[in-house]
Parts: structure tokens; sequence; C-alpha cells
DNA sequence: TGCCCGATTAACT
DNA sequence: GTTAATCGGGCAA
């Protein structure tokens, strides 16, 4: 029947979803649902990051900021990053993997009138395209550093079919910067960047 | 303690 | 293309 999908329950993301490699939790996010107190949208870009990997904040062990990512994955792990913005990720993996991934951009579908008013912007794709921006349009904040994802005010939901989603190099970073560990949905126009026209494409 | 630098962004030239 | 804003982590002294 015609438009039956629409009425379709999307599968809420739990802990488990989590518990597995973070190369392979990252590109399924893609394509993903996140709302935030009922703000956010589907998932278009994030990065994954592990402890043995020199980029990662876990890089050089445990400390007090990075102690969510020593955790249980299903995790909200919050930064500062540049002391100005706020940056989202998600713990996965098994506790002392000290993996995350981080939460770079999204297609706004809820709470546009929110989002707009938070950020002092109209366009829709100045809202959440960058891990910062996202953030502010969220108003996720270290208040929320060791959440749990799948209780709010968080709410995660699975994609619903195989997306194609496009490889490349992480952004910002000098250290590992060749390991090609973003992931993005492919030719969307809500990423913070455009990937390598070189990049690949992987269908998920 | 002091210094350097960063998983960024917006406003410049 | 370049740069200021702004501050905590990590390391040298």
């Amino acid at each position: 029947m015609p438009g039956l999908r629409r009425w379709a329950v999307q599968q809420r993301l739990t802990r488990s979803f989590f518990g597995r490699s973070v190369h392979e939790v990252a590109p399924d996010l893609i394509g993903a649902t996140l709302l935030f107190d009922g703000v956010g949208g589907v998932l278009v870009e994030v990065e994954a990051y592990h402890h043995t990997d020199p980029a990662a904040h876990s890089f050089r062990g445990r400390t007090e900021r990075n102690a969510i990512m020593f955790g249980p994955p299903g995790y909200a792990y919050v930064y500062r990053s540049y002391g100005i913005h706020w940056c989202l990720n998600f713990v996965c993996e098994a506790a002392g993997s000290a993996a995350a991934v981080l939460i770079r951009a999204l297609e706004p579908t809820a709470g546009l009138s929110t989002m707009r008013r938070r950020r002092g912007v109209t366009e829709a794709r100045l809202l959440c395209s960058g891990p910062g921006r996202l953030c502010e349009a969220l108003r996720v904040t270290r208040a929320h550093n060791g959440l749990a994802l799948d209780a709010p005010p968080f709410e995660l939901f699975a994609r619903p079919g195989e997306v194609d989603v496009v490889v490349g190099p992480r952004i910002g970073i000098t250290k590992a910067a060749d390991k090609p560990w973003r992931y993005g949905l492919n030719g969307s126009r809500f990423l913070s960047k455009p990937f390598p026209a070189a990049a690949t494409v992987i269908n998920r």
C-alpha cells in the first residue's frame, strides 16, 4: 500500500547499537535521526576516534575531561572546543576502548524555528552544518556530558533503510590526518564541508 | 606557573 | 585566503 511506510515505527537506537567497533557504528549513524529535547534531524556527517588514534582526546590516557570516553558505550561525551564551542560525541565499543563518534552535522527536520532563534541565522544549511553549530542549535553543553543516549533529552532512531555513505579524511586535525574516518551522507547539502571528489562511496 | 595549541566559527582582506 | 575570539589540557621548567 503506497504511503504505508510513513507510519512504520522507527526503531530506537539502544546501548547495544553503540557497543560495536567505532568504525562500524560511525557509518551506521549516517541517516539516523537525532533529537535533543525534540529538536534535531537526520545525521549527515560524523567522524570516528579511538584511543589508539593520535588525534583522539583519549590517546594520552584518561583525564577529567575525557573520562566519559573511557566508560561504557551509549553515552554522550561533550567537550569545549577552542574555548568557545561545544562538541557532541557518542561513546562506542566497550568500556576502556575510549572510542567515540563526533557528531559533525545534521539535516534539520524538527524544531527549525527554535534552531534559527538559537543560532541567529535563517538559512537551514547554516543551522547544524558543523559540530559547534550543531550544539548551539540543539543547545547541547557540558551539562549534558555523560548522559545516556537512550533516554531523554536524547532520542535516536535508526535510519529507515540503506544509504550511500561517503568516506574521507577527517577535518580540522593535524595528527593522523590521513585516516579516512569521516563519514557523510553522499550528496547531502548539509555537510560542514564537501568530501574530496575522489572520496569512496559505500552502501550501508 | 607559564606557554602552546586545539575534533571551530565568523568576519575579515 | 587569513585571523581573532577564548580557555582548558598537557607538558616543560
